[in-house]
DNA sequence: GATATTTGTACAATCGATTGCAACATGGGC
DNA sequence: GCCCATGTTGCAATCGATTGTACAAATATC
């Protein structure tokens, strides 16, 4: 910057204010200037400009839950909640760290370097963190979480309307014809139970009763999936729907339905949860309820942004939609 | 830093040596100043001290090719290792930057404020820009790219060996009876090409024909794929076997197959390549070629940080392997 | 006891930008 | 011709850490 300034023949302050488009600088001067800084290829020291404004550009990423499925791969719901995210942010011009460790105690987390030194922090889930969150609500970092709306919460939410998701995708079923709708998910986690609730409003209403063999409880993630799925199956239950909590665990109820010569969905219908895009390619093409995880990305961001600039920003609970695919029989 | 200087009654030049483990203080003094600055939960201003250091901890990964499908979704075998980077670098304690835009211009390059700015880089593809990147190999800054290996690369290189992919998926199938084989890949790409050649090193070596009506331009990511295979299809091709570049065309594959009717394997054989998790939820489950992204992300990580270290590094050759999935029919 | 050596600590400069305040120039009003 | 308002620019302090050098204290050597 001094050799900047040298060339201008103006001081380091100067070209400072000049680049920042202060008003403090004379418009001709300011030209001169940043055309100088342009062709000598100066870029600001970014790492300076923070440090003496005691700020970051980085926005911190938490996961309370583990998106790690097993030492192989990732959920990908999360990792293209993490890909929006990055492009979301990057269009904010801000920059982007993940941290995997769930914050567990709120008073230990503000002695963090994440803490201390993010221009804001977005969390992805709540995991079992609901009253830390809660606790660091009332703190001046701005933080936006991607959840469940909860009891006695006062943190910024930015969510779906998974009651409502449930009740879709249910709907859709019923839609089709099945009497004997089966949900398979995990209640243990919160969007999961709501999702419930929305499957037992559908069922309510078109007058199904609500079977407590017909609830499975399929884990999420792991290979365990198949296994609880196919002890399910192996029981010939009367069966001629399932709402899943997830693309992955519809994908793994329709390899299993098949391993069991059911046809799907003429036997048993399958509907999906998430709307990831490799619900086109399955065979057949699931059906699914879709959360727009991209838009959802940028909703937080957004959300974020808003109150690092001190606005009031309104929690949202964005809706989802059924994404219907259909087989082309050929031939 | 001041703070704890007063405390612990020495200056900050001390407190500073302590924390940074100097052998120029005391053991007893650092433990003492060590216990304060716990104490008080100080935690260091890492802006602070990079901006001192003029370094930064952040690692910049570059994606050469567009990882986004379309407006909706990634391709998984991206996400997949940006999310294993992630994991690899946070080991390593340091930042990851992604930036989304290929290099296209390595003068222009060296002025951005990545290139300036960054401890080190990690190029994901080659894209269009070998020839910028063999221009970067020689600079300071430390570089690894994940791609393939090409006449005349100067840069530092992890890679999976596409060349002998090809020819065990292509085995895989011949072993399993296929005699009419199809190749279901873009090789515009510079790995399909390599994998396509390993294709027809395993037909040679089985002294089956290369047919060139079996050599199908499918591309990789878009939804056009289905289109063309069934356009393929359509036309009632002579084929008991398919070799796909992507999971993700494979699993097209299958959901086009099984819409002409055609039984998976039985009538005809599909193998997948990349190794993503979703192939064992398939149905029925998808063999493929796996390249162990994770593994990949580790590689080039440890690459980097040899680099970074001053060490002189390796180029990497990872072996793939196949990954053999099986229906298990039930009842 | 005087000097040499080792060890531990403090002083102060430094990194590259920003910014309050002082200083200067210019022009208008009287 | 003097004063003041206005608009521009420079000076110098500042952010929080690191580190070369100087200095002080403790110990060793003769």
């Amino acid at each position: 910057m001094q050799h900047i300034a040298d060339l201008a023949g103006v001081s380091r302050a100067t070209v400072s204010r000049a680049l920042n488009d202060s008003s403090l600088v004379n418009e001709q001067t300011k030209n001169k200037i940043k055309l100088i800084a342009q062709e000598h290829n100066y870029v600001i020291n970014e790492a300076a400009r923070n440090f003496r404004l005691n700020q970051s550009q980085t926005v911190t990423v938490v996961m309370m839950t583990d998106p790690l499925v097993n030492q192989q791969s990732f959920d990908p719901f999360f990792m293209e909640m993490i890909a929006s995210l990055l492009e979301a942010l990057a269009k904010s011009e801000l920059d982007m760290l993940v941290s995997q460790e769930p914050i567990t105690d709120a008073a230990a987390f503000r002695n963090s370097r994440i803490y201390r030194q993010s221009l804001g922090l977005i969390v992805i889930g709540q995991g079992q963190g609901h009253e830390q969150l809660n606790e660091l609500a009332s703190d001046k970092l701005p933080m936006v979480v991607w959840g469940v709306p909860t009891h006695g919460q006062t943190y910024h939410l930015v969510s779906t309307d998974d009651k409502q998701g449930g009740k879709q995708a249910t709907q859709h079923l019923i839609n089709k014809g099945c009497k004997n709708i089966a949900f398979f998910g995990d209640k243990a986690s919160a969007d999961s139970e709501l999702r419930y609730q929305g499957y037992c409003a559908a069922l309510n209403e078109a007058g199904l009763a609500i079977n407590a063999e017909l609830d499975i409880t399929v884990p999420f993630v792991t290979d365990k999936a198949k296994n609880v799925i196919n002890a399910f199956l192996d029981a010939k239950p009367k069966v001629d729907g399932i709402v899943c909590c997830s693309d992955l665990i519809a994908m793994s109820a329709m390899s299993c339905l098949q391993e069991h010569s059911l046809k799907v969905p003429s036997d048993v219908a399958v509907i999906g949860y998430d709307g990831l895009s490799f619900t086109e390619r399955t065979s057949p093409p699931l059906s699914t309820i879709n959360q727009d995880i991209r838009q959802c990305a940028y909703k937080l961001v957004d959300c974020l942004v808003g109150l690092i600039n001190g606005k009031q920003v309104e929690n949202t609970l964005a809706d989802v939609q059924l994404i219907e695919r259909k087989s082309t029989q050929r031939n």
